[in-house]
DNA sequence: TAGTGGTCTAGACCACAGC
DNA sequence: CTGTGGTCTAGACCACTAT
């Protein structure tokens, strides 16, 4: 491949002597100007090569000191849950969605904590069931920060996911996620028409934008007909 | 901030745009040469501020054409599920593993298409449950193919998980995965020291190296004491 | 002090897109 | 054809590390 970018064989060939086991993890690698006289290049192409190699978590660069080989990667499965309308549509399948719920309350104590709030201020809280070819897949159960949202209850959820609305009006800052399987209290089950017996997956998350805590929300869904799938595919080049 | 690099103000600048709304996505951004004038640097400057932003996705370019706003992110909670014995280390607690069966199997009609071998040939099968501080919390179920890794019947699982040893006689290529939520059959609930109408979490992951299927695993957890957790910060600036 | 990586310049040639 | 991005050169100055 001698028509391969000059910056890229010298990834390739730095990920091939890694492979092989040449150079191991935490190993020394030639310098910048080292590498320069190897390829017959300038410094600044061996200098992009490692740089990206770098931002890929393959090396690890320390000023004055050298380039190493990164410490080896720990073993991890990303599953990516992505937005339930999205993924329904992707499978080419129709979706809707019911309200069951859209209401101001008092934020009792525990969600008060969990918005970082005081007890008593008002939260909104939307409840919603998803399906998929008029088949319920999903109950999403949410709660939202009034001052990150002051609209939400006028919104129509039947044209527009909370979390696609969310998303629009509550730029991203962070989240965290829990992931569990539950039995259903019997108001799930009967929105999922499913047995109580049946276990579901639950998703929690919780989403942060301007410092403040944005939404909670739980969503379940039967565990006999909804599962999270994927792939991800390995590679240490890219540009 | 005018001690930061100037690459690294021309990718703020950038991200401010899109963030106040003022280049909406798929928006024509100033030319590399227009970005040079503007912040009286070279053109290799504004390359690197420009090729970093498209490899983090926030831009898209298209030779000959132009530097694009990359359309919206779908949005999506990645859960990242890491090595049980290194999650439980970095609990603080005290893993050990106990090893159940370990044998080589003629492969099944279902096996061999999965690991697209012949019905009849051999693979290693092993059946590890996991223990945090003497509680069990995992069980792992898991087929290996040979010509991957042949000395996989002579390891010392009580030492080194299977995981860790197929990642390091075997170069992850990629993986699929599948997530649910069922109920534990007789067998799996008594190894978990569950009651069987108690949910499981279960994981099933593929993984590929060398152009083949390496080892195909399903790991239990019980759902009354193990969940997925982790969080994630929305940065779209790097470096 | 010598060597390393971090950044930058002011040119250059090329492939490709749109007119 | 002109203008775009993709890549590359041969220097340069600086901050940092190790000796």
């Amino acid at each position: 491949m001698s028509q391969a970018p000059i910056f890229q064989r010298i990834k390739d060939y730095i990920i091939a002597q890694i492979e092989s086991g040449a150079w191991a993890e935490g190993t020394l690698i030639p310098t910048e100007m080292a590498l320069t006289k190897t390829f017959s290049t300038s410094r600044m192409t061996v200098n992009r090569a490692l740089r990206e190699l770098t931002a890929e978590l393959v090396l690890v660069r320390r000023q004055g000191a050298g380039t190493y080989v990164a410490p080896q990667k720990v073993q991890s499965t990303l599953v990516e849950i992505k937005n339930i309308a999205d993924e329904i549509a992707a499978r080419g399948h129709r979706h809707h969605a019911q309200l069951h719920a859209l209401e101001r309350i008092p934020a009792c104590e525990m969600l008060a904590q969990q918005f970082k709030l005081k007890v008593g201020q008002h939260l909104f809280h939307s409840i919603m069931v998803h399906f998929e070819n008029a088949v319920p897949i999903q109950v999403e159960e949410r709660w939202v920060n009034p001052s990150i949202a002051p609209d939400y209850m006028t919104q129509d959820f039947n044209h527009v996911t909370p979390n696609e609305y969310l998303m629009n009006v509550a730029p991203l800052q962070g989240m965290d996620y829990r992931l569990e399987a539950v039995l259903p209290t019997q108001n799930i089950a009967s929105m999922l028409h499913i047995e109580p017996s049946q276990p579901c997956l639950v998703l929690h998350r919780t989403t942060r934008s301007a410092n403040q805590i944005a939404t909670c929300v739980t969503m379940w869904h039967a565990g006999n007909r909804y599962q999270f799938v994927g792939g991800k595919e390995q590679s240490a080049q890219s540009s």
